[in-house]
RNA sequence: GCCGCGGUGGCGGAACUGGCAGACGCACGGGACUUAAAAUCCCGCGGGUAGAGAUACCCGUACCGGUUCGAUUCCGGUCCGCGGCACCA
């Protein structure tokens, strides 16, 4: 029995408790059936929901409560990415330490996680920062080190003054810090990278793979990457007896070098100073330049300047004489850090040139046409062109000239051709405390040594201070800091930093396969049952960073034997973030919406229905109060129509004799045939669940017409509502489950139903209306027999009144009948 | 500058393979029920012209052009917005 008012309140904690004792989400490998691995990216706790979680959540929950129904053995998890900054700004600024407030925050978040009614696992919840979680990352970082895969390297690198941290290159956004916003500048120190360099072409090749992945995502990974193939040129400096070698993609343009730009970190500098009269000028400028910000430096805009060294080195094509100087822009760390310079082939060189009065070569011109460099105001940079003034290689065309170039540069003995990436090694070390310690030890005599595998996980130290500046808060700690090596004994110190959290989240979907296990980091064969990820979900932010890393991990430990497939994620989904009035949610413009303040008000399905009816996952969700009204009011019409049917329901006449419908039930047998074909390919294959919830929101309109008649067929009404109900399971769990169990079988749970089939049969109508066009243009519409064939469509078609007043003198010229849609009568 | 995505009513959006543009919902207007309100139900709702009227016709998916019997959909160009990368030699 069916109360008679829909009271989400009551409803849904009692449904919440009922899931949670009664484990109605837990999974157990079963290889008779299917798996389906679902993910959404696990939250950073830190504090509260917020809407972005909510439809991240919704959406994952909608899929893996389908492919439930669906018949599929499906993962579906959740955890904590719990390390970070922001526990450990908590406990500067309020004294709390990280780990109360992070546990308080998974606390408040879990509760609020459970109240939005999702379908998880909880017996496999994974938090980074606890013990049993992060004694695996720190046994990854061996795995990584013994492979050669994890080195301690001296390096300029980005420096955060704000945060006291090193960052990666995937977490300086234009110049600034990701984290707090800040100015990030270099400083060189001896840091931990990870050698993703070692995986860029198998990390590019294999993007290829990913066809269910969003060709945006997969473009940015592939500029982020950066491939390029070119050239490495040697040029002689006969006066310091030593070479300079450079890096080019345009080899065509060889001859035309009449300059080479190095940067004052390149090693040549120190040698081109000794004995030079200009020393110290040149030092001076090095000096400036270093001091210069890395924005005012790789800005495009930014004035190029430079210095000339008094030192030459030799073009090997020409012999020609080429000017060694010291320049602001050319990047010390991409190539081989020094550039060749070529004024009438590049812009930018054709610029400082100028402003330095260099010399300028033309060797390509335009196919047909002779360049003089007296006409010439910037460089040729065109895309088509043929060489000239280059010896031998003069009439070729420029594309045939770059290879021939090459080719003869490497016979020569002074050239390689190489390929060379953008993507940088993977900076993994943090002078911060509220990370995975990295299981290094210095000993003064063996140097470094990893931690015994079988002592791990070295433990976050509790007595330490987190305000000692630019030293890691681990070295404050005395107890964690000294320690015996375990090669030799002799007193040796830990490694102070700790890693990156994006590598404590570059395996967390391996761990939900096997969460639980103390002796391996997970079990191959409950991996391969379960990997890989078959949808994952969430928001673009990640499409470098979390994705890139986790890919790169993944190939390692398939490497390694531990995985037996090569990339994590077969399909993403990337949410649009969740605004309100034209501007992101946030607390300074006072536009936030909070989750709770909604399930106070209308209850979690509500909330659910809203956020996935209101635009496509993919896009921006414009969020809109008088929408969620809307949506609370359709879940009260479907509540009232099950009330209204429930005395025929009760009957429990579930099934009906096709041949005695009246039309009436035909057409309802029909729409609701209809409607589950498109709610069925709407979620399986298009992710549109906007359009699926119009089209139940569709099916309740026709039954309420259904229900005007008062002509009821039992068995029909039975299977249209049960239908109803169970496609609304994955939406809208705790209505559908109270109606469920109240109405149609209070011993079992609507969740446990397969999903509804649909019969071909049913969609097929007797009489169609076609549309009656002259010359592409409506001119009536008509109702005929759906069978009827392209001939008897072209005869009613020229009978029709309104045809004939539209042609009128006009010669009938062709008919064109597209059988159940349309005729269209072309005359002039 | 390069790459990617997008532009449809007052609003969110729909039209899946080229075939009735605007499904579904929101907002708004009118009506029914009610002493009244809420809730609910019914009708209307892109713009224009003509008509008292049901209705008829014209325009309309950023803009210009092309292909086609037929274009929101395909092709070429332009404009605008968003996102990513950006001195990568």
């Amino acid at each position: 029995m069916l109360q008679e008012k829909y009271a989400p309140h009551e409803i849904e904690p009692k449904w919440q408790q009922y899931w949670e004792e009664n484990k109605t989400f837990k999974v157990e490998i079963n290889k008779n059936k299917p798996k389906s691995y679902v993910l959404e990216m696990f939250p950073y706790p830190s504090g509260n929901l917020h809407m972005g979680h909510v439809r991240n959540y919704s959406i994952g929950d909608v899929v893996a409560r389908f492919r439930t129904m669906k018949g599929f053995n499906v993962l579906h998890p959740m955890g904590w990415d719990s390390f970070g900054m922001p526990a450990e700004n908590a406990a500067i600024k309020r004294g709390i330490p990280p780990k109360t407030w992070t546990l308080d925050n998974i606390a408040n978040m879990t509760r609020q996680q459970k109240s939005l009614g999702l379908s998880y696992d909880w017996d496999r919840e994974v938090t980074t920062c606890k013990e049993d979680y992060y004694k695996w990352t720190e046994w990854f970082f061996e795995l990584f080190y013994k492979r050669g895969l994890a080195v301690k390297k001296e390096s300029a690198v980005n420096w955060c003054d704000t945060c006291n941290t090193v960052l990666a290159n995937e977490q300086v956004i234009d110049g600034k810090c990701w984290r707090c916003d800040n100015d990030v500048r270099k400083k060189n120190l001896s840091q931990w990278f990870f050698k993703i360099t070692d995986y860029a072409e198998e990390l590019l090749k294999d993007l290829d793979l990913l066809e269910g992945w969003p060709e945006r995502v997969k473009t940015m990974q592939r500029n982020w990457i950066g491939r390029s193939e070119g050239l490495e040129l040697t040029f002689q400096i006969p006066a310091l007896n030593d070479e300079v070698v450079v890096y080019t993609t345009r080899a065509d343009t060889a001859f035309g070098v009449t300059f080479m730009a190095l940067p004052p970190e390149h090693p040549l500098v120190e040698k081109i100073c000794e004995n030079n009269p200009k020393a110290e000028e040149l030092k001076a400028f090095c000096d400036k330049v270093r001091n210069q910000s890395d924005i005012e430096r790789t800005s495009s805009e930014s004035e190029k300047e430079g210095m000339y060294t008094g030192v030459d080195c030799v073009n090997p094509f020409t012999g020609r004489k080429v000017e060694i100087w010291i320049t602001n822009y050319v990047l010390y760390d991409y190539g081989t850090g020094a550039v060749m310079g070529v004024p009438t082939g590049d812009q930018r060189d054709w610029m400082f040139a100028t402003k330095y009065g260099i010399d300028k070569i033309v060797t390509l011109c335009p196919i047909g046409k002779e360049l003089k460099l007296e006409e010439m105001d910037h460089a040729y940079e065109e895309k088509s062109g043929m060489v000239v003034n280059s010896g031998k290689f003069t009439g070729m065309e420029m594309h045939e000239a770059l290879k021939a170039i090459s080719l003869e540069a490497e016979k020569l003995g002074f050239g390689k051709r190489t390929v060379n990436y953008r993507l940088r090694d993977w900076l993994i070390s943090r002078q911060r405390y509220w990370g995975a310690p990295i299981p290094v030890i210095y000993c003064p005599n063996c140097g470094e040594v990893l931690v015994p595998e079988e002592e791990l996980p070295v433990r976050l130290p509790e007595d330490v201070s987190f305000t000692a500046g630019a030293k890691s808060p681990l070295a404050t700690s005395e107890e964690f800091l000294h320690c015996k090596c375990p090669k030799c004994g002799a007193p040796s110190v830990r490694e102070t930093d700790t890693m990156d959290t994006f590598l404590c989240s570059s395996w967390y979907y391996l761990r939900y396969t096997d969460p639980k296990n103390a002796e391996k980091c997970f079990d191959k064969d409950a991996n391969m049952y379960w990997g890989p990820v078959d949808q994952y979900i969430g928001g673009i932010e990640h499409a470098i960073l979390h994705l890139l890393y986790s890919r790169f991990f993944l190939k390692v430990l398939r490497d390694a034997g531990l995985v037996d497939y090569d990339e994590p994620f077969s399909n993403l989904l990337t949410q649009g973030m969740v605004i309100k009035d034209g501007a992101k949610m946030s607390k300074s413009l006072g536009n936030v919406v909070s989750p709770e303040e909604i399930l106070e008000k209308y209850g979690a399905d509500t909330a659910r229905l809203f956020i996935l009816f209101a635009a496509p996952p993919e896009r921006e969700l414009d969020w809109s109060d008088t929408g969620v009204e809307g949506s609370f009011r359709f879940l009260n019409r479907v509540w009232r129509i099950v009330y209204a049917f429930q005395s025929v329901l009760e009957q429990k006449v579930t099934s009906y004799d096709v041949s005695a419908l009246s039309e009436a039930d035909k057409d309802l047998r029909r729409l609701l045939h209809g409607t589950i074909k498109k709610v069925t390919s709407d979620i399986d294959t298009r992710f549109n669940f906007n359009t699926a919830i119009s089209a139940m929101m569709e099916l309740v309109n026709g039954l309420y017409a259904y229900e005007a008649k008062k002509q009821f067929n039992a068995g029909l009404v039975y299977e249209a509502l049960s239908s109803l109900v169970k496609m609304l399971a994955p939406f809208v769990p705790h209505i559908t489950e109270e109606i469920w169990k109240g109405v149609f079988d209070a011993e079992s749970s609507v969740h446990d139903q397969s999903w509804p089939s649909y019969d071909e049969e049913a969609l097929k109508v007797d009489n169609v209306e076609i549309v009656l066009q002259v010359n592409g243009k409506v001119r009536g519409r008509l109702v005929v027999p759906a069978a009827a064939t392209k001939e008897e469509l072209e005869a009613i078609a020229l009978n029709d009144e309104g045809v004939k007043n539209a042609v009128g003198a006009a010669t009938i010229r062709k008919v064109i009948c597209v059988p159940g849609r349309l005729v269209n009568v072309v005359a002039k």
